[in-house]
DNA sequence: CTCAAGTTTGCAATTAAATTGCATCCACAT
DNA sequence: ATGTGGATGCAATTTAATTGCAAACTTGAG
């Protein structure tokens, strides 16, 4: 287990657990988000009751969080720190298009528009869709 | 049938049926947008079938659009003119944390984010959680 | 080190929404 | 008025998310 993953499961009191560290590992070194599918994909042995209790378990903790891209299933993304400081104001992704994939833009600030009168705001999602660099012909 | 419901359609060449008729009233009565779900409790005789088929033609024809707000269903809303013009391009909408409601912020205009280098945006969708003004306390 | 207590896991089953196949029915252009 | 392509109802299927439960773990106290 890599020094980063067993930092971040004992900074949040998760247990460890070999499902736990490959999942982790796995976010980790992800260029994108994951769903649930793609995991198990990664992880064959690992049963998909497993995967799902685990993301909930890390989500819960503010370890990752959940995208929901207008795909089919939620992905999840592990959050930068960058991203973990208003992780439930802000979070901007990027759903790509060609290849599918889903970024979390966590660096990426937005002007907040202007609600009308009376309307309170806790938390902001903003999906982008378009042509990621990677895809850009 | 109102005249406002007969030009839509028409103004579409969307065949006038019964189940048309009463689906597009009632979201254009509505003043917040329904699930499937939403529209089969005020419509008890219709199959939900029917009202899938149709929610999936109207929006086809951009008479309405699909609302992710992270709730378990989909919920639909009639196109505002407003909304209309960047049907596409940017929809903003809100979904109450107090009474579940979501509304289509369609008149409203955020700054669009400049994107990383090399990517593309086709659309936004910003979906704002908080609490609407009815349910201020 | 050993063990108990509380967690996590695997497997199977369930939930819940979205979606489809197909035979029949209906809107509307001609 | 009528034929035809599209709309509908009903039942079944798909797919992702979610749960129940007993067995297998992790960890800290002794
Ligand atoms: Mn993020
Ligand atoms: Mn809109
Ligand atoms: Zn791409
Ligand atoms: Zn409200």
């Amino acid at each position: 287990m890599s020094a980063r993953t067993e930092q971040l499961l004992k900074e949040k009191k998760i247990k460890i657990t070999a499902n736990r560290i490959l999942i982790l590992e796995l976010l980790l070194n992800s260029s994108h988000s994951l769903s649930i599918a793609d995991i198990e994909e990664d992880l064959p042995w690992a049963d998909r009751a497993t995967i799902f209790r685990t993301l909930k378990t890390f989500e819960d903790n503010a370890l990752l969080h959940a995208i929901k891209d207008n795909e089919k299933s939620v992905k999840y993304a592990v959050c930068s720190d960058a991203c973990q400081v208003d992780h439930h104001k802000i979070h901007p992704h990027f759903h790509c298009d060609v290849c599918g994939n889903t970024f979390c833009l966590s660096e990426y600030n937005f002007q907040l528009p202007q609600l009308p009168d009376n309307y309170t705001a806790n938390k902001y999602s903003l999906i982008i869709n378009g042509i990621c660099s990677n895809c850009q012909k």
